[in-house]
DNA sequence: TGATACCTCTGATTCGTATTAGTAATACGT
DNA sequence: ACGTATTACTAATACGAATCAGAGGTATCA
């Protein structure tokens, strides 16, 4: 009977406290001892608010140009993807944890996704982000160009992951993938290795060239010798030919090619760490990897912090670009080089 | 262009235009041929749009629309949680994969969290969920008198997991725990088991109340007696109890249950499955018990899918009370009895 | 010639909320 | 008695897009 009832408005709930929505207005907004409302017509509204379960209208609210306590989060792959159960949930665990305690609500944009699916930011021309007060992306996708629009049409967002677009200046929480590289190499140096190779895929996006920066400033502090390989596919023939260079330290991207060098090594009767050092850098899944530590709940709340702080307007604390520190990789599969 | 300039409205793309703003509405929700713009004007407008990098304000089309296209979802702990990683992880696929498909975004109400932790839908008596079309519930908390003042208001909603709330007929998608557990118990019947124990926690909820209902069937129909034990403790005594009272199979409802048993087991230099077949109905952990498998992802689909249907107030598809198939657990530690 | 249909639009209104300007009523001071 | 303050509100409006009921104009037909 009264399952396709109408929401209650402000009116409605005005009409039952017998005041005018504005009164209403004012009240539900706190702004009732600064209107001067006495504590009596407070009590009153409330009361038919409860009775009615009113709730402001989120699209009216915001029309009218005030915030919503909505935060928007945007991913460029599904967000809770079957195979990587992992990868965004640490990052979820972090702005949850951050909007709960700045009392903002989630908004995980689903109905972005097309039928290949991709997400886009707008469909149709439309910003659907807007909905948001603003919103955390997250995702290694590219989608540059969708950035630098919500960034020119001015919408408040902070994106996971260091970033930049050409011609804007973006607000992100980054991990800092250069120190920790560096650090890393400086550690494989510190136990002997003179050859370490550096292994990545032909990405060129950002956190992919923060690696290779820190391995090469890794080289340089310890007077060592460059071995970048751009590859996607490690064989036995490349341990063939890096055994015979010298190599005896491996840092692989990510885990895929992790797992080819081991398969690799295996077939050729070697492994690690052993006969070959070698470090993950990024792993979706947990086995055993030397790798590096992503704080990633951290850059989740981070992330959520600063975009609040954006909301709030507070120019003086500035900095809308924060890179947090990787733990370093345990030693599961470093060791001295052989011989 | 220029950034600091006011978003563009359909006003100012009708100005640029030189018509009108309902003809831009018009022609950006694709009704012109239907309300009959020629060509040449459709274009015109167009290309205005397009100069001034119009874009729709979402809040004032939804304000207008009525829906917002938002499902929330509410449960009654953090929805990350970092111990239970894969608890609600599973079901938000499934969610998740459903809203893409309906083309909803989702609300995760986390401002509703209180100092203690606990999630409530009804703060200061306003119901923050109706911010939502509709909501899909989740969470083994008790939170009825909620739910009974939700169902009151008429607000739509599904839960997760069977629920009765006297006095309110509520939609819901569950798993089959009933027929579930009276198929394990027959099957263990089936091994050679005569003496059956069930363990379980004092909680009187629907979710206990259906395993129970299931033991006690899948004892009638083997004809065998029904060993209840109503406890959240199992120590080396019980063990000593129940072998002395020819138990040879434990059923515990959940994993702490399952610790606790193989702990006293150990602890009397027995194990299993050898010395004592286990199954664990419910467990939060993958850690190689013979569980259920509570089809989770199917449920957060199957309640989203209800939630929209309900939304689209489609009354033919009548039924909001649905039990999805548990599967079966895997053999691990089941074995036929001792001697 | 007048009636009718059709085409191409437009003015006015609506959604629910926040806010501004203002009003009516009473109190207070002189 | 008159002017000013204060209290407790309310009326009116704006936000941006969608929609409905026409308004003019032209073409067609009887």
């Amino acid at each position: 009977m009264d399952g396709q009832r109408r929401r209650a408005r402000q009116a409605d709930v005005a009409k039952l406290a017998g005041v005018s929505q504005a009164t209403v207005s004012a009240v539900i907004n706190g702004r009732g001892p600064e209107t001067g409302i006495p504590e009596q017509t407070v009590l009153r509204v409330q009361e038919a608010v409860r009775q009615l379960g009113y709730v402001a209208n989120p699209a009216a609210r915001s029309l009218r140009g005030k915030r919503n306590r909505l935060l928007g989060v945007h991913t460029f792959e599904s967000i809770f993807p079957i195979d990587q159960l992992d990868f965004y949930h640490a990052f979820l665990v972090g702005i949850e944890q951050q909007a709960i305690a700045d009392g903002y609500d989630l908004v995980l944009f689903a109905s972005t996704e097309d039928p290949d699916g991709r997400r886009r930011i707008y469909r149709d021309g439309v910003n659907r982000l807007a909905l948001a007060d603003g919103s955390v992306l997250l995702g290694v996708e590219d989608g540059s160009t969708e950035l630098a629009k919500l960034a020119a049409e001015g919408y408040p967002f902070v994106h996971i992951g260091r970033r930049t677009v050409p011609g804007s200046e973006i607000a992100w929480v980054g991990a800092d993938y250069a120190n920790a590289t560096r650090d890393i190499v400086a550690r494989l140096a510190g136990l002997g290795h003179r050859r370490i190779a550096y292994v990545t895929g032909p990405d060129r996006m950002e956190v992919f060239l923060d690696k290779e920066a820190g391995y090469r400033s890794g080289c340089a502090d310890a007077g060592l010798p460059e071995l970048m390989y751009v590859t996607s596919q490690l064989d036995p023939a490349w341990v063939d030919a890096a055994h015979a260079g010298g190599v005896t330290a491996v840092l692989a991207e990510n885990d895929v090619l992790g797992r080819q060098l081991v398969a690799a090594l295996a077939e050729r009767g070697m492994s690690a760490p052993a006969d070959m050092s070698l470090v993950v850098l990024v792993t979706m899944t947990e086995d055993g990897w030397s790798s590096l530590r992503i704080p990633r709940d951290e850059m989740g709340r981070g992330a959520v912090k600063m975009l609040t702080q954006i909301l709030g307007g507070d120019p003086a604390l500035g900095e809308h670009q924060r890179l947090l520190p990787c733990g370093l990789p345990a030693d599961d599969m470093i060791g001295p080089p052989r011989g």
